[in-house]
DNA sequence: ACGTCATTTCGATGATTGGCTAATTGTCGA
DNA sequence: TCGACAATTAGCCAATCATCGAAATGACGT
């Protein structure tokens, strides 16, 4: 759970998972988002993989991330549920692919 | 919003906001909580306060804090919201005043 | 086998964090 | 006014963090 909401301490990082909700991405598709570093960028995948937040395939020259939903939604859920929250599937569509800034 | 999540990814601000859930408490007694010194706990008040996740009122000798639930639920809305998620009132009880772990 | 491309690892740096003790501030009762 | 108590501030330290450029790794295609 800490792990979880370390990794979400960091707007870049929630950025990133905003990407992979729309679809699995590559590495390099990923980071053309922001404006950091390779190194940087895979740094902050690997506080999301050990984090458990995302998962990542090889597949030849690319690495594919994929954003764990589940995971997500437990570590999410087990904090509202301390607070009298229940965690629900929106009315809303699955939100807009649109190429949103995150929020400072 | 970052400075609600960076707030929350401490284990012992976390607890704490989970300890004034309950009611508001004095300084004094939420550190009673925690093995750590008056002064870090201080600081941790300090973090929540910046993230304006709790209010602080002087009542003579002491200081009580109490939990913002909105500014809470707003910011966990906020992000669960891109995902898809909406915050519901949990149907379970509004959660027993047991001295609970927090989940490291 | 070679060059190229995608990504990660290495090594370094400055900033931030969580922790402490000691000192300070503010409030109350005697 | 003094002493005791609650809490914060000041000053310090070690550990972690986000960042970078350079080097290493791994997988094509030729």
């Amino acid at each position: 759970m800490s792990t979880v909401f370390k990794a979400l301490s960091d707007p870049t990082r929630r950025k990133v998972l905003e990407l992979l909700r729309q679809r699995p991405m590559s590495a390099g598709e990923i980071a053309a988002h922001f404006d950091v570093s390779k190194p940087t960028m895979s740094a902050h995948f690997a506080v999301l993989r050990e984090a458990d937040l995302v998962a990542s395939e090889k597949q030849g020259k690319t690495v594919i991330y994929q954003i764990k939903m589940s995971v997500l939604e437990d570590a999410l859920l087990g904090f509202a549920s301390m607070f009298g929250w229940e965690l629900k599937e929106g009315a809303s569509p699955p939100a807009p692919p649109a190429d949103k800034e995150v929020t400072e």
